[in-house]
DNA sequence: TAGTGGTCTAGACCACAGA
DNA sequence: CTGTGGTCTAGACCACTAG
């Protein structure tokens, strides 16, 4: 698509040619607040890349930095995103996600009008670690399994998986195509349902590998999820940790008081 | 306190001499990892402040720029905090949550140990915004009551509340105190419970009137979570927006498959 | 290989907090 | 008033992506 850099400057440069906003003084709140605007508008949709930073930061007349401050801002907030050394661009609407669900991932994105995919990394035995080894009752450097999988939505890299597995239960799991629904495959497979799970939710940063993985910059903000999550008997069948590149996503649940 | 600035140089300077970590490359990662383990070593104590940027920069020999992003990613990671201009603090654990419970902030924060308190910052009847319209079912300016409350765990604000509650249901509710649970209240004064929400949360960012009540800097990360709660009847009895200082939370729940 | 974002430096001034 | 963090500038080099 060439071109189309050019009308994106274009359309930033007729923002800035609007004046200033109703002004708040500082000039990376300024930068911010013009883009937001561009975005707001539906001037710059999502998924449009920005052009690059040193023709931006002449564009607007600011000093690299403050244009990086500006756009770190936009990130936080969750209105744009950027891909390691590619660019910024303009970040999808979140997709909502109901963590009281034991819901696939797959289930709720299609059922949103995304397109999911998942992509598995690595599946292997593993001796466990002392944070894993609590979880299922384990001794430290038992062998476990452990899964890695990225996920998609719209083709962009939007969480990484880590899944723990215990070997014992469920034989044989890492022969299996790990692409799709895991519990699907321990509940056709193995004959085990998950009933139940303890979750956990922050959140944090994405970093070293994990980070590298998505495609995103260090540091790049996410929110950590994890779950224990457990068979009708009260044992574990998966231990899950995700993390997810945190603008993608919004948490939506309705809870009943318990009391009553 | 005197004498602490100085206290908390030497463990600087003395984790500084015990060499670079385990490297890193980059240099404000270093910086990172160095105040990182101060902390996790237990050197460094929850709510200590760090030294000025100016001392700490020189000490470290990095640049103020390299020493800040150190520090900003430390406070995307939920380890640092700082206060508007006062400085850099090391942040407590953070407070775990349940949001599938309607049990109230005293009680949750207390039962962890922590001193909770509540302070009312303001309580007005205003004309109605386009959101909080359409949650009530009013009419746009329609006059509701508008409720700020901040909300504080061992004295750092850690919570910005706006509360919207009918002026129709609750006639008369901004002449109570409104500084301990507002359930209590309209359960007792009004005889309304509260027995269902809808939850909303999202990472964001704080900013403007939110940051300076909490006396956070622009920009600072933040949960959002929203909940609108209805009575067993199913009328809204109060709409709650809670901007969190992010890394003051952990969110926990349990959950069950709802299909069985 | 050219151009990108990522990192880093060494300055400067301002608004505000706290004594 | 003094010192703090907050903001901003104008450079520079590096690691990597994309062609």
């Amino acid at each position: 698509m060439p071109g189309d850099i050019e009308a994106t400057i274009d359309t930033i440069a007729r923002g800035l040619a609007r004046g200033p906003q109703p002004h708040s003084g500082r000039s990376y709140i300024e930068v911010r607040n013009l883009i937001a605007d561009l975005i707001e508008t539906g001037e710059l949709a999502p998924g449009i890349r920005l052009p690059s930073e040193r023709v931006l930061h002449e564009l607007l007349g600011v000093a690299r930095g403050t244009l990086r401050d500006a756009l770190t801002l936009l990130e936080a907030e969750g209105t744009m995103h950027r891909l390691d050394r590619r660019g910024w661009f303009v970040s999808p609407p979140r997709i909502r996600y109901d963590p009281t669900t034991l819901e696939g991932f797959h289930t709720f994105v299609a059922a949103q009008g995304r397109k999911p995919t998942t992509h598995t990394l690595s599946k292997r035995l593993v001796p466990v670690n002392a944070e894993a080894a609590s979880v299922f009752g384990l001794d430290r450097n038992d062998p476990i399994f452990l899964i890695l999988r990225r996920r998609c939505i719209d083709d962009r890299p939007v969480l990484l998986e880590h899944i723990y597995v215990d070997p014992q239960r469920f034989p044989g799991l890492i022969e299996q195509d790990l692409d799709g629904s895991l519990s699907a495959i321990l509940r056709e497979h193995y004959r085990i349902l998950t009933t139940h799970a303890q979750v956990t939710m922050y959140p944090s940063i994405l970093t070293g590998p994990v980070a590298q993985e998505l495609n995103v910059s260090q540091g790049t903000p996410s929110l950590f999820i994890s779950r224990i999550c457990r068979s009708e008997e009260g044992y574990v069948t998966e231990y899950n940790q995700n993390f997810w590149h945190y603008n993608a996503l919004k948490l939506v649940m309705s809870v009943q008081d318990r009391a009553r």
